[in-house]
DNA sequence: CCTAAACGATGTAATTTTGCATCTTTTTTG
DNA sequence: CAAAAAAGATGCAAAATTACATCGTTTAGG
């Protein structure tokens, strides 16, 4: 009997890892409200889904694809990260600020949902479960962003590399995948040069780490792989 | 007419970037209730506020001081930034979690408020307003944090310290303070090695950017210090 | 109060990363 | 379809960063 209480509150608190998850705290009228107030738009791959400085009216929601998530620091671009599909798109920064200090770009052919801000933040206000599960959820996505912004800054380059490319297998669910980004990209995510993208790149594949043409990778050793993120 | 409307649109979506902002949604019983599930703990410079590890139970104010918050990186520490005193020390992670996987240190003397993570639970649950100015906050914070991360990551060693020092001197309002870390700690904030912090120092003060003495620092040229910030 | 340990400074060598020049390949566009 | 533009490779020199060794200074613990 104890126990079981235990395991209730261990339940509180356990992790929102899915967008999706918030929603099961809606009742079917809420639900249906959201529906009504929401739009579905398709992106081609490369199309922008969002722009900075442009107003927030909606709370973006990845459906489809794969999308990346970019920032300007003193006037230059960096990718904070990849977003998966079925999570939100920026949902961290878009309740704080009315202009948007992100951008966003389709890597892949992807299907979005706007969701009218005006009613997720009512839904907020009357529905504390799906308010506190909202909050649970952005918790947990921002542990995650701060712990892999960081740990990509904090390696050297085949670190991080080797990093950026088990996150593509992870995303593509292969460890053999196109990759959806040119290596200027690659290494604005990672915080490198170009350069030294494209040469790292080469470097693996002379050590038969991966196999490469153009933009098709396959891994061939995951374990070294790993090994050299986690030590670089 | 319109323009009061329009104004007060402008305003729900506006920055909540005080913690305490959003304690002024809650009813005189709700603060009390707050109040009396607190506790105010003091911790000497250097003690550690709250280790890796441990359960979350409460929320943690900073209230007077300086902290910082580290989390572990493949093993190896990384700061992730200066809580100033009036915030939230990691709320951000907090909810996400049972267990914390960060910690915090104090850099000063601090006075810190516990507040138990169910009775706030319950008032995000009871109180929507008091949930949608937490969700805006933590959306704040969280964008001030990547952003800072990421300018971090993306410079040369002469702009990361540049801000770096520019941050210690916005936190103790002047451009003359006593670092509260040593110079592996900065070195960890800003993803570089000890010896190049030490250098890196070095030539500021060679170059009259600076003057130092051991932790003694004084701002000489504010606005070159914020040139190289930019550029590097 | 003294000793050992940690911190900080400096110089140098080794390593890593960048930037440039050049060339090939791929993509875009008229 | 051809020309132009962009992307990708490669090698090399320059620049930035780290790692190591050493030494003076400060701090912490007995």
């Amino acid at each position: 009997m104890a126990e079981s209480i235990y395991l209730k509150k261990e339940n509180k608190i356990s992790e929102i890892n899915s967008a999706e998850q918030c929603l099961l705290a809606l009742s079917d009228q809420e639900k249906e409200e959201v529906l009504k107030s929401s739009v579905e738009v398709d992106f081609q791959k490369g199309e922008t889904i969002i722009k900075k400085g442009f107003v927030a009216s909606s709370i973006i929601y990845l459906k489809q694809g794969l999308a990346k998530l970019d920032i300007e620091i003193d006037g230059k671009p960096a990718t904070v990260g990849l977003i998966p599909e079925k999570s939100f798109v920026g949902i961290i920064c878009t309740f704080a600020n009315r202009n948007l200090n992100f951008s966003s770009v389709a890597l892949e052919k992807s299907r979005v949902v706007l969701i009218d801000i005006q009613v997720l933040e009512k839904l907020i206000r009357q529905n504390g479960d799906f308010a506190f599960l909202l909050i649970k959820h952005m918790s947990w996505l921002t542990n995650q962003i701060v712990h892999h912004i960081t740990r990509y800054s904090h390696k050297n380059i085949d670190g991080s590399l080797s990093i950026l490319l088990l996150d593509f297998a992870a995303v593509y669910k292969s460890d053999i995948f196109t990759l959806p980004v040119k290596r200027k990209e690659m290494a604005n995510i990672i915080g490198y040069s170009k350069e030294s993208v494209i040469n790292t790149l080469s470097k693996f594949k002379r050590d038969g780490l991966i196999e490469m043409a153009g933009r098709e990778v396959k891994i061939l050793n995951r374990e070294m792989m790993q090994h050299i993120s986690d030590l670089g």
